[in-house]
DNA sequence: GATGAATGAGTCTTCATTCAT
DNA sequence: AATGAATGAAGACTCATTCAT
């Protein structure tokens, strides 16, 4: 009995199991989260959704991508809207800054995204498919727009592209993180903010 | 290593099963890390750790309090030798940026705290002790500096202590948890001396 | 035994898993039975029992819930076939005194059920559960039954239904635990009817 | 190194170890009761109690058979200053509607006893001391008394002493366990009178 | 494809007893 | 005799995964 049923269908189950155990993860930890938490939350059964995901793990790898696509997708089709690098780089702190309101699960975001990470780097495979990740997506994004802003003279030309992308990631995450996890004691914004200021004196600061 | 045991022994036996326990944590993480880890690699029996620790749990929490203190007792020591708010600050950063060689468990022991504060945000007790942690010795360590930088005239009077603080932790902090999970790829001691400077130059700069 | 499995199948294994319990209960008692014995006696594993029960505490109550509710439901069902107090008196006595011959089970039974009462008394939650089982169905059975023959004009109209009902629980069980734990050296039978002679003297004495 | 320490010493040592056991047990039954919990509440080292007793098993037993012996010591001594059957009756039935007031433990004592009485029908050795403990000691008080009272001529010549005394057994006892599980919302004392009051009626009736 | 009952290895924790000093 | 740290065999319970229907 080969399958019956259409791609979007399948596509469609695929992503309720996924946000259903995200909603789970987000609570509880990826680990305290069982899969019959996630069946009860998403009203399917169990063998269900393991036609659909070989396993936990699975889904948390999945759904991880997955997050990361959307995120990275939305930014970068903004982006280009921009022609001068100043801008993209003003754009993207903007954003980041406004993550609290613009999306109220960004702290359980974080905090499963942390986890995740974690894991990662106990385990070959996640750690050299996340380090892919971060190299060829999120540093790429940065070093793009600082090598253009080099290219145009809007930075200066001796910028360490590599280091600074790296460095913006590691201050981002890092108040993200503190966010994830002080929850709302934490001056989320204040810190974006603060903190962009002082990446953009760093670009702009020769003219 | 029979009945009345000296206090040292004791203590010694903790700090043991500690050490084990971290080396435990480290490699698998704490949930994954069972007793049974930490049993055969101790080469104690299960019944004498219990002896000394009430649950999984108790281990993790004195593990974790045990080397906070250990590395903010250092640090406090030698921070008194210095007159300067600057020169404490320097000093500071400089600890951070030499980390990796003078202790080579850095990489795990972020690992092991990350876990540990993640755990805490869905653990009440957990996350108001890190809270009180946070607040009471981490922030205060720097607020400290910056409050005598301002009464020195070393830094700018309208300084928001509390603010460069919490970002300061977020900063320092971002960038060992990338190097906690991206081990040695990650250029570490540029991280924290790029950031450091751009932190001093908030502090000096009007001068 | 796959899934969308009828109510009855359902019902047949709980009711598998407790018979074995009792079994295990009454061989060992409730605290040295394992959940490995039962187990092993039942041929389930141990995760269909925890499917079917959450706790061993959860077996042994709804054991006590379910033969208690057999043996009261079948008394109440003959007791409506008489009209008269004595008869229905006597009819609970004779019933009683045949407990032997016709519940082979009934040693074991008494034995488990002191046993519950005894770890009823050291919690607060089976205690006023049993409390309430005992005011409500077993006192009121006999009260009924002796509020009737004072109407009736059977029993004297000064009689104290209460505290005559606790009395005769109090002889009947005194006797039946005798008989539970000397097993066969104590003359059950023979207990049972005297008593019931000396109870019955008190009912229809003044006439 | 033999023993040093007098024999009165010993049995001071073990009186204490077992008056310790004994609230230990009644607090929460033997099985729950640990070996640390004695040696909590008694002060003394877990090696010193390992000294005067094999196991806790062997605390169990010696306590009961002091206490069985304690009551049994007092009521022989007191009973042989009456001549008359019907007063000895009497006043043993006078000693146990006022246990209530002269033994404040005595509610303990009872579930202690009923707990063991139940590990005993398990145990070949402990149900056959117990057997006899019944047939010499109690049942033999109750016999002995009615023998008198039938030679005297004061009760019936027909009388079957054996099946009175375990009857008489059996509803003290039975009311007994009552209280001892139900604690103060059981009218003892009332329950006591009234089944004496019935059980003296067979012994007396046919003057 | 869907269902959910069954599986059983794995987890933390307890505790009577021993024994070196 | 006394001490109390050490032992390790149980014990209750969990949960990712399988598979018969």
């Amino acid at each position: 009995m080969p399958p019956i049923v259409s791609e979007e269908y399948k596509t469609k189950m695929k992503k309720k199991i996924m946000e259903t155990a995200f909603v789970c993860f987000a609570e509880k930890g990826f680990q305290n989260a069982t899969m019959d938490d996630i069946v009860k939350n998403s009203g399917m059964s169990k063998g269900a959704i393991y036609n659909y995901f070989k396993s936990k793990d699975e889904i948390y790898i999945e759904l991880m991508e997955q997050k990361t696509k959307e995120s990275i997708d939305k930014i970068n089709e903004n982006l280009s809207k921009f022609d001068l690098a100043e801008e993209k780089m003003r754009y993207l702190l903007n954003i980041y800054s406004h993550q609290i309101e613009r999306n109220p699960d960004w702290q359980n975001l974080i905090r499963v995204h942390i986890e995740f990470w974690l894991q990662s780097s106990r385990d070959e495979n996640l750690k050299s498919m996340l380090d892919d990740r971060m190299k060829n997506i999120y540093q790429k994004l940065i070093i793009d727009i600082l090598e253009l802003g080099k290219k145009n003279g809007e930075f200066p030309g001796n910028l360490d592209s590599k280091m600074i992308s790296t460095l913006f990631w590691s201050i981002i995450d890092g108040i993200s993180i503190y966010y994830g996890v002080m929850k709302d004691d934490y001056p989320y914004k204040q810190m974006v903010e603060k903190a962009g200021e002082m990446i953009m004196k760093e670009l702009v600061k020769k003219n």
